[in-house]
DNA sequence: CGATGCGTTGATAACTTTCAAATTTAGTGG
DNA sequence: CCACTAAATTTGAAAGTTATCAACGCATCG
């Protein structure tokens, strides 16, 4: 399963007012004097287009023209197995470029977890900007290669216990979505279930079972309060 | 947990004698008239290495500096867990190239499981002539985008059933190390317990169970032969 | 021939899923 | 804003799967 990418910028993610030009990136990675960054050109390459909650961004089997970044809201990127199940590939939050590891197809469908809207830009106009300079290819590269680091997180996520799995995802969250200890979830325990491959339930029990070892609290289902990080980090190994 | 990066080429897989230039990946994906490619600069970049079995090729804090391609043998790289245990991140075969991923430092060890000739490429040198040449980062980034989508194969299979990770592996083997039906592993079954995040006692009697189905043969524990695909491929979702 | 490492097989325990039901939350219409 | 209905989440009990502990077989190597 498979996050199809997910880049975080260092940018401010809560409430980026759509379609102002993201300030570059701080200290991502050096680049040639002059050059543009792709931070910068990204916005005049593309559109911003809303998604409403729960709609279809793209879907599996179609072809892949375009990277996307989140400018506001949450999207997931999932598969429906042979057997039915549903993986999620990935979560995406305000910053993240998705899109990026497709070929021809996508071998993921996207939806808009919450109200979304998203820079939209066509691929080949990134490829065409990267084959002219070498500094926006270098970008790509380098934002690839964090997206496979990132992925190789996750493997090593999956072949953990239940409460490993759960405390590891949390504490992601926390990293990504988070206000101090507070971590607000867009997305439902199956889309966690789907994303960490459990079941709805074992999430639901897991998180009931960290909340009676005071590691975090749970006001409401959406809500999280991380209450001993350090407990969590030594579940996540 | 996880592979490192690993990209296979379109080239001749076994046997290949060491620094003897490949030949350039036939179709691979278009590129600039006059420009080189990576598969005929790299043996031009780097030395051929040889490293018996089962020794170090880099260990998990060091510096990472190189990229390697597999001339001959075949690699594994691990990470061991803070409980012990020991994940695989990846197998590489002839052809396979790994360590695009890595930030400034490995986020894996990697050792040779069979004797082991390796191309040892400075990743200055790579990125050096990528940022001159915009056929070549366009290849290296082809490269890691193919690599992110093998890995996220890597998620799907992790959240399935032991008897699901053991058939996906046998179809995984099969398709970069076999001669027709028969796959010759290279590696123990630990090391597939670790890779498929299962142990090594559910590994071999998935393979037991695979076998009493008609589904494979095991003549020898390290080969397998594949008497229905279609059975194979039903499990594999 | 005995030691050692690797792989297989068996029995039991631990963990996660499945099936079912209760409870809470969210959405809709009045 | 309240009541009602549907959806989401939590909890319980039983079943299924995989891990753990243990023993055995087989091969290689000195």
């Amino acid at each position: 399963m498979l996050a199809q990418t997910a880049i975080r910028t260092a940018q401010p993610r809560h409430f980026v007012p759509p379609m102002r030009n993201p300030r570059p990136a701080a200290g991502a990675f050096a680049r040639g004097e002059g050059a543009e960054s792709l931070q910068q050109s990204l916005p005049l390459m593309g559109a911003t287009m809303s998604y409403p909650r729960n709609t279809e961004i793209f879907g599996e089997d179609e072809p892949s023209d375009y990277l996307y970044k989140v400018v506001s809201g949450s999207v997931r990127t999932y598969k429906i197995l042979s057997d039915g199940r549903r993986q999620i590939g990935g979560f995406y939050l305000p910053g993240d470029v998705f899109g990026l590891e497709s070929a021809d197809e996508h071998s993921f469908s996207a939806e808009a977890i919450t109200d979304t809207k998203l820079l939209v830009v066509k691929r080949s106009a990134v490829a065409a900007l990267a084959s002219r300079d070498a500094g926006i290819a270098r970008e790509l590269f380098d934002l690839t290669g964090r997206e496979l680091r990132r992925m190789q997180e996750r493997v090593l996520l999956l072949v953990k216990s239940a409460q490993e799995r759960v405390a590891s995802f949390l504490l992601e969250m926390a990293e990504r979505a988070s206000a101090g200890n507070i971590v607000e979830l867009p997305m439902s325990r199956q889309d966690i279930a789907d994303y960490l491959g459990l079941t709805i339930e074992t999430v639901s029990r897991t998180l009931s079972g960290l909340e009676s070892a005071a590691a975090i609290e749970v006001p409401t289902s959406r809500r999280i309060v991380l209450r001993n990080r350090p407990a969590l980090n030594r579940l996540n190994g």
